[in-house]
DNA sequence: AGTTAGCACTCTCTCAGAGAGAGTGCTAAT
DNA sequence: ATTAGCACTCTCTCTGAGAGAGTGCTAACT
């Protein structure tokens, strides 16, 4: 049974951890005025604590960490968020607008903020169309013998492709099969371009058709992750053994954070997630914590916000603002458009 | 004086330590065959050879290991270049034509390829058109109120950017505008745009022409430098203290190394350049070697390709790599275009 | 009942010192 | 010019001791 007082010392011991990275003491609590009572007492609440599993001891006689479970009760109930000051959102705003590329420059901009705002590894992951449809297609003449494809999707990316022509073709001569193209294919899928090349009997036109179609199928698979921070992060001390290190950057690096975040459709719209630990799947992630959040442009909430950082991150903190940019975002991405 | 054994035993303390790591001791060169006199006589050459510079003592009493001075002359005359295999050719010219996307991909891809090639930091760094023009400029509608100017540049890049309308244009429309601009600024540089924007009455013209402006400018200063293999890197064994690997990843994260590097009107054409500990002018590469090669498209020779490493890198595989990925990215730009 | 002081006990961390090991530099002989 | 031999130097590793921190328990106190 978690009592009153017992709650308020994980509280305490959650909140000096994070802050110090030290295990903490039954006689630096008792120096906290919140609690009238002396460091016996104190070390008795932390037995039983320990005993429910919300603490634990690195070895026998140092002072307590909390365990996943402690800080989970922490996030709950224990914690008093630390709300995202109006000088905070100024500039954060003011960063974010600052992007005047497309969406891909945005979402990594927007990975490069919240990295810096919570001190620890951001993570952005694109919105994903169900169903990818072409906007519109543009070619551009490169050489006589070559052009480039140039593929606007609905949520706003732009994809493009080198394609060599067998017959050599001059940029307004490209404009009307563009124009043929887009009658076919705009606001259509992979599939209606697939069909258009087997339609076409030009070589150079099917061979466009084709490359098209292309483009849109790849366009699901196209890089989706932006992963900023990761210098900062290797500042905690969980990290400062070089083979800790070394492991952090090799799996940050390695683009399998897909699988390791929470997908989007597991979580509902507008809510948060934290995942502590062991409450990871991937094992390399048990020793860190992840808050996700979702976004979503006007297709629906499929992109995903996250951080990533020691189990012993200042939750207080990184919640709030992992909510604020997702929200940010999302209203954004709905505002604007792309 | 460099005579022909002090050179022969200056290769083989070079080569032994590239391979090891660790100082090299006199009995240790005594072992090899192609000397066939003892320890003591190489003890007076290395002797030698540390008065002239060539190499050094981490202390008194521990074997030997190149200076920056030992390296350049290995580099220069005492090296034999490990050409590269036609397996290893197979397989980069394989991996690089799987690249579908733009330019972008294709430079990125490069850097991974030559960065697992190597094993060590790989850096690409896009040709830089000197005057940025335009190729073509496409609108495409977005909603109501917003389009995406999406324009293609000479040198196969795509920059993009949402604009705001002030009264809404459906894609038709856009279309004509987009014509209209085609035929003000097609292969004209962002001075022409600025005319064109300046001279149009319509403000939603007006903005467009200063947008398109905008984004050929930007075009030169858009992320031009692609990095891979960090990983990799901080496996050898100089980043072993965590200070070292944080300084490591802090640096090349930092998006500084346009400056680090020699830029390519430094180097002669074909040419490659290895710079060496301490020739490096930064102060954060003293401890690091960077082979630069350089590449062109069909505007010249504006883009480079290097590797960085910890000064004990090897050379002899380095070297030949940088300069066969980068005139197989020279040829490859020039033959097809983008 | 709950709280507290006191104290023994446990575990880590740091530091000094000793000894092994590696490798040189010098000297004297070849 | 080369080599063997040897003293010397410096690092690296291991050990052990002592300090320090903090707990757990017991017995007294409120």
């Amino acid at each position: 049974m978690l009592t009153e007082r017992r709650a308020d010392i994980l509280g305490l011991v959650v909140d000096e951890y994070l802050d110090t990275a030290e295990a903490v003491s039954s006689r630096a609590l008792a120096g906290h005025r919140r609690l009238r009572v002396s460091a016996a007492t104190i070390r008795n609440e932390l037995a039983l604590l320990e005993e429910d599993g919300y603490i634990t001891h690195p070895y026998t006689s140092a002072g307590r960490i909390p365990s996943d479970r402690g800080y989970r009760v922490y996030i709950e109930s224990l914690m008093d968020e630390q709300p995202v000051s109006a000088e905070e959102r100024r500039t954060v705003e003011h960063q974010l607008y600052q992007a005047t590329g497309g969406l891909d420059e945005w979402l990594s901009l927007s990975a490069a903020i919240l990295a810096a705002l919570v001190e620890n590894v951001a993570v952005v992951m694109r919105p994903r169309a169900r169903i990818a449809r072409l906007k519109h297609v543009q070619l551009v003449q490169l050489h006589e013998d070559s052009a480039l494809v140039v593929a606007v999707m609905d949520d706003g990316r732009v994809q493009q492709r080198v394609l060599p022509l067998h017959t050599p073709a001059s940029q307004p001569d490209l404009n009307e099969r563009a124009a043929r193209l887009n009658a076919r294919c705009a606001d259509r899928d992979a599939a209606v371009a697939r069909r258009a090349a087997a339609d076409l009997s030009d070589p150079d036109d099917a061979g466009l058709a084709a490359a098209l179609a292309e483009l849109i199928e790849d366009h699901r698979a196209a890089d989706e992750t932006y992963l900023e921070g990761v210098q900062v992060a290797l500042e905690q001390p969980e990290f400062s053994s070089p083979e800790r290190m070394r492991q952090a950057v090799r799996h940050l690096e390695a683009y399998e954070l897909h699988q390791a975040l929470p997908s989007p459709v597991e979580l509902e719209d507008g809510t948060m997630r934290v995942l502590i630990g062991n409450e990871n799947a991937d094992d390399w992630l048990h020793e860190w914590s992840v808050v996700v959040a979702i976004y979503g442009d006007r297709q629906g909430p499929t992109g995903t916000v996250a951080v990533l950082g020691p189990t012993r991150m200042d939750y207080a903190r990184t919640i709030p603002r992992v909510r604020y940019v997702a929200t940010l975002m999302d209203s954004l991405m709905r505002e604007v458009g792309v």
